[in-house]
DNA sequence: GGTACCGTACTCGGATAAGCAATGTCCGAGTTCGTTGGG
DNA sequence: CCCAACGAACTCGGACATTGCTTATCCGAGTACGGTACC
């Protein structure tokens, strides 16, 4: 089981364009090269971010990325249903209708399969956890994990890249 | 982010062989027509689960596969470790140390990631809700979910795969 | 009749190809800015 | 000097090759059973 490795370049993004003024945006392209990552393939996930609403993006000359939405609405899952897909890992492939014991009567198989059932509340488990961390969060929490001078180069080069 | 098949597979396999009498074997070709899926790639799920023990392989004419321990001490984090592999869905590529606005001590690295540390929360309370349920839970639900007469038509085409 | 040996059939185990999704890249449509010509 | 029109540069968006992994398959090593020859 792997994730696409879009998820972690596109929330690192997301932290970065929720630390800027309003009405502030920042090409594509600078924000592959500011996380040391492949541009144009960047840009196919924040695709899917600005189909979700959770980016929006202005065409143009001036143009760029920036937030759809204040940071506090929107959530790790948002961000993870978007660029990874919105279908679970596990998907019951209803392998207990198959084989030679099983029933010829479909009102045997109304209830959910038992297995995906278990590994539904699994997975429900990990939704939620990511439901309750919103983006303003992580941006409070990065911002107190990185030092000041750090955060003072980062605020420079991206002085020559935000577009207002 | 897609979890294998053979998840899926394995966890209705050892569902059945945890219902067996002890000391009762079911070759893994058997497994696999029982539940219609293709032999030769369940096999190799199989290996997974008996090289972490969850299951043991008796070789030869009577050979087949059984539970490696008892039903109570495996869990469904067990089984989904052995068979997808134990490395987490999100890893961290460390992106924070690349690009131009990173710091070049490596004093500053030695925390963790604040994005790591919010997706490993969601991953460990998915994996904290599969370890919580067993073999022997599953079965038990299982067992309570499948009507009288499909158990029974089981149990008569498993008399014919049994070696004891 | 009992016993040891051998051949056969069946099992798991690892090594080997095919299919597909994710990764990585490219070029076109659209928009804004700077420039230039005219009034 | 002011204004409008034009050209150019830069942006996102979707369509197109390529790599890696999951899926699927096969064949070889090992083991137990049944039959057979021998004592």
């Amino acid at each position: 089981m792997k994730m696409s490795e879009g998820v972690e370049w596109t929330i690192h993004c997301l932290v970065v364009l929720a630390g800027l003024p309003p009405g502030a945006t920042v090409p594509g392209a600078r924000l592959a090269e500011l996380h040391g990552v492949p541009g144009p393939y960047l840009g196919k996930s924040l695709q899917a971010l600005s189909r979700a609403g959770i980016l929006r993006s202005d065409p143009g000359a001036r143009g760029g990325y920036r937030l759809g939405r204040p940071p506090e609405e929107i959530t790790l899952l948002d961000v993870v249903l978007a660029v990874d897909g919105p279908e679970p890992a596990f998907r019951c492939m209803e392998i207990r209708q198959k084989g030679p014991a099983s029933s010829k009567d479909p009102a045997v198989y109304l209830k959910p399969c038992t297995v995906h059932a278990a590994m539904q509340r699994a997975e429900l488990a990990w939704r939620r956890e990511l439901a309750a961390q919103t983006l303003a969060d992580l941006r409070t929490r990065v911002h107190r994990a990185i030092p000041a001078d750090v955060q003072e180069r980062m605020r420079d080069w991206l002085a020559g890249a935000i577009r207002s």
